[in-house]
DNA sequence: TTGAAAGCGTTACCAT
DNA sequence: ATGGTAACGCTTTCAA
């Protein structure tokens, strides 16, 4: 039925342990009877079973991925997150096997993790204080994670992450200097902050330092995560005692739809009137919109390769490496432009500066 | 360092089979010993490894779902398919993993499967000739499939799919009831036919038969996957000699946004000056637009609980269940309504009835 | 350089 | 109902 190892030794005569050795090379075979070996594996279609093998060796070559479960479903950058470590996994030797546990069930999570599939776990969408990190680490599961907690006992655990302060910073540079000063950031929701997300967080104080340092007063609105939160944003933004921005930056994928709607509902032109950059997006959604939005693109598929090239540095080495930041990459597609002539000059001040939290209460 | 059965049994004062016992139930157990191991388990933490479960048994309760890699990344729709295969396989006690492979690469494929850690394969966007299909049937892998191949000798493979016939009817039959009689139907782009991509195909014929069922003339676009593609098909719908049509309908995911955003270029308004359909789309997307669009929503994550339940009924039983298939759900965002007043009455006769493929050459 | 044999942690069968 | 003991298909000593 199954061509096992024994079969490909009979074949070839000689020892099992002597093909084990030629097909893995963990000892040195003479060219001749290595040549005999691999011709007898190939003739007879040998495969080795994955499962003999990594109970044999105590390393399955599988990888977990866990992400949290919810209604939401998977972002179109979280998807990119898994095909890329689907890819690199394959590409490395080893396959990637996908757990949904929600945030809160870490106990399911190190239930499944202590059955000895999985040599390790990839963390997606990590909390400042993340029950699955520690739960994990205290079992003394090999993880690596996508974003960081709060817990110093966390911090000598490899990590990636995409580099907020510098697309933020990118974001408020990019806008400045086509002369805007009163630039709003629409952030994620305002429970996300108190879940202690860490994108929402991290993005809160990189906007507002990246505002602070050029004197800049940040407005920060935190908007529910759908088309109907996003106009609501907006709203606020062009009906509030403030003076209204004239550019705006989002982060909340599916507040961005909003803002954009209700700027056409408002008859506020794009960019003319207004600029809108959307950061940490896709390209599949920034080409959705119309006109078509400037993006920060999120480098999802470079993260999923770097958090599985992360994790296997850790096990192959028992070391983690350093913490890798991905940038996100700016790409023009027209939603951006100069400041209008007539934005109120008063705006041009300079703010005090604030503190780099200030934003995010 | 790990706990296994045989320290449970040493600890509980039975012997290591009753132990397995005593825990999987194949065979009958004094509720007495019952009690004593599963304490003496608890006490332990004992988590029986997979692997070495899965060898014994020559079943890993590990299942894989293998989709295209592209350019492309994934849709929504495969997106919450992916993750409906993933939750439905954690509730029944399997793990999911990720084989990233073309629809060409049927080699890479079969050798991992005989590689023995997955139990079956669930393919996801089967083409009409599909050689991962032939080539893991052949390979006496078990398998469900996510679509269907031409290929006679795969009909008896089980298999869920989306009821394009129900869907297409359905959509055809909620804008003819709003008194359209000039329904154009906007695909996806010519190469996916001719690959054989099996959605476009068999879309393309349930649009043509309901339109003939009705007596009304097929107008069928083949549109790019891209918001250009999708403002090149509606300019060809508007320009073109034959009378314009009053309703469009949409499979074409990425060219419903140009569909959308060449409307408003016209100052065509939805739905009083035109319908907009979109089929087979998901929720996320139907409320990307301005505004938001009536939808029949793919069902995606109830297919891809129905691929993992055929797949294990294949799996316990030997047998394939009849083929599942899911129709889509009319959500109505409003992008419909009725036939203007003023359109072009000729159309309203009766066209001569036309062969279901006619639309599809 | 090669062969023989002892695990790896379960399940499954055969006694008892 | 329970205990002992071969597999399962491979990796990894340990000898030769």
């Amino acid at each position: 039925m199954v061509v096992t190892m024994q079969d490909v030794a009979r074949r070839a005569g000689v020892a099992l342990s002597t093909v084990s050795a030629a097909l893995t090379g963990t000892r040195p075979v003479s060219a001749t009877t290595r040549a005999r070996v691999e011709a007898a594996a190939a003739e007879l279609g040998f495969r080795p079973n994955a499962l003999a093998r990594g109970l044999a060796s105590r390393r399955s070559h599988v990888l977990a991925l866990t992400h949290p479960v919810g209604a939401a479903g998977l972002s179109r950058t979280s998807a990119e997150f898994v095909l890329g470590a689907a890819g690199a996994a394959q590409e490395r030797g080893y396959q990637l096997v996908l757990w949904p546990f929600a945030v809160e069930d870490a106990d399911g999570l190190v239930g499944v993790a202590r059955q000895g599939l999985a040599d390790g776990v990839l963390v997606m969408e990590v909390h400042a204080a993340d029950a699955r990190v520690r739960a994990l680490r205290e079992a003394g599961v090999p993880v690596a994670l996508i974003g960081r907690t709060d817990d110093p006992a966390d911090a000598a655990l490899p990590t990636v992450d995409i580099d907020f302060a510098a697309t933020l910073t990118e974001a408020v540079a990019h806008l400045a200097d086509l002369g805007h000063r009163r630039i709003a950031f629409v952030n994620h929701a305002a429970h996300r902050t108190a879940e202690g997300h860490g994108p929402t967080r991290r993005a809160a104080a990189a906007y507002d330092a990246a505002m602070a340092a050029r004197g800049l007063t940040p407005v920060q609105v935190a908007a529910e995560e759908s088309v109907v939160g996003g106009r609501a944003a907006l709203a606020g933004l062009l009906d509030g005692d403030a003076p209204a921005p004239t550019a705006v930056i989002t982060m909340n994928e599916d507040a961005t739809f909003g803002v954009v709607a209700e700027l056409a509902a408002r008859r506020v032109t794009v960019p003319e009137r207004m600029s809108v950059l959307a950061v940490v997006s896709s390209p599949a959604v920034a080409e959705q919109t119309v006109p078509p939005l400037t993006t920060l693109h999120a480098p999802g598929a470079q993260l999923g390769r770097a958090a599985v090239d992360a994790l296997l540095a850790l096990l192959l080495t028992g070391a983690a490496l350093a913490p890798v930041l991905e940038r996100c990459r700016l790409v023009d597609h027209g939603s951006t432009g100069p400041v209008p002539a007539d934005a109120e000059p008063g705006a041009a001040e300079p703010a005090p500066v604030v503190p780099a939290a200030a934003g995010a209460p």
